[in-house]
DNA sequence: ACAAAGGTAGAAAATTTTTCGTACGAAACA
DNA sequence: TGTTTCGTACGAAAAATTTTCTACCTTTGT
């Protein structure tokens, strides 16, 4: 177990099982491992020993009642993400939010749609 | 040297020594060590060493011409970011930059200020 | 000329992250 | 019951990242 209140930093592949537990909710590792088969070639014992480490961590919980355990996220989806979020941020740009939605309105790879769905959401705001 | 053209990944560590790059230019080693020292404790022949191994992926060039070589970045700071938060973008909110303002938006963090900018931006690309 | 200071390079060590092999227990089934 | 299948645990190993040690070269000042 890891000291608590601690922000949890995930590594990349960390990061990839909580994107699968954030999307399908609590799973297996088995489960966990089908997805991410669907992205990349990954072992069965690799996915297990790396949730275990995270569950070690803090990261994940699990329910060790069945013999297939269930492995579940401890912190909020939103709150990991809202701190993630903030990190990049600060390093990124100083802790500048309005920086980082210029860099955002300025990439080519932001599409049209983007673009609109943001205006949207800044007039919602103005409200 | 690194094949080219291939989006350049670099590490936490090389990330810092590429902010100091971007905001102050090019430096020696020395110049870049003695500004993390301001952030970190960190020993010079790390800084040395990290700045090598960034030279020789193609993250850095180095003006050997003087004793004391003269780093600076080669990819541009602008591209590099913006390929960064692409990526950022793209894991964390399945490539929607229009989740991440909202993201951005319900954060305690992000202040004030920083909404009433982004909101300026957004009306200036509105004309 | 010599010592001191400051620089680079390369090997190697330490740490962190990721991957894999093997053992072993429980369930399913012929 | 025996055997095959599927699960976990544990530890070692591999790979990637970061840090340090040592040697040696160049410049500077005595």
């Amino acid at each position: 177990m890891n000291a608590p209140n601690k922000p949890i930093e995930p590594t990349k592949s960390e990061l990839e099982i909580l994107q699968v537990l954030w999307e399908k909710g609590p799973l297996t590792v088995r489960s966990v491992n089908d997805e991410l088969l669907k992205q990349k070639d990954v072992n069965y014992t690799t996915t297990l020993k790396l949730m275990q480490i995270m569950a070690d961590k803090g990261i994940l919980k699990r329910d060790e009642s069945q013999m297939k355990h269930i492995y579940s996220v401890v912190e909020e989806e939103q709150q990991t993400k809202a701190h993630l979020l903030d990190k990049f941020v600060d390093t990124m740009y100083k802790g500048s939010a309005g920086k980082l939605v210029m860099q955002l309105l300025g990439n080519k790879k932001t599409s049209q749609e983007e673009l609109q769905e943001i205006k949207d959401l800044l007039k919602k705001l103005e409200e």
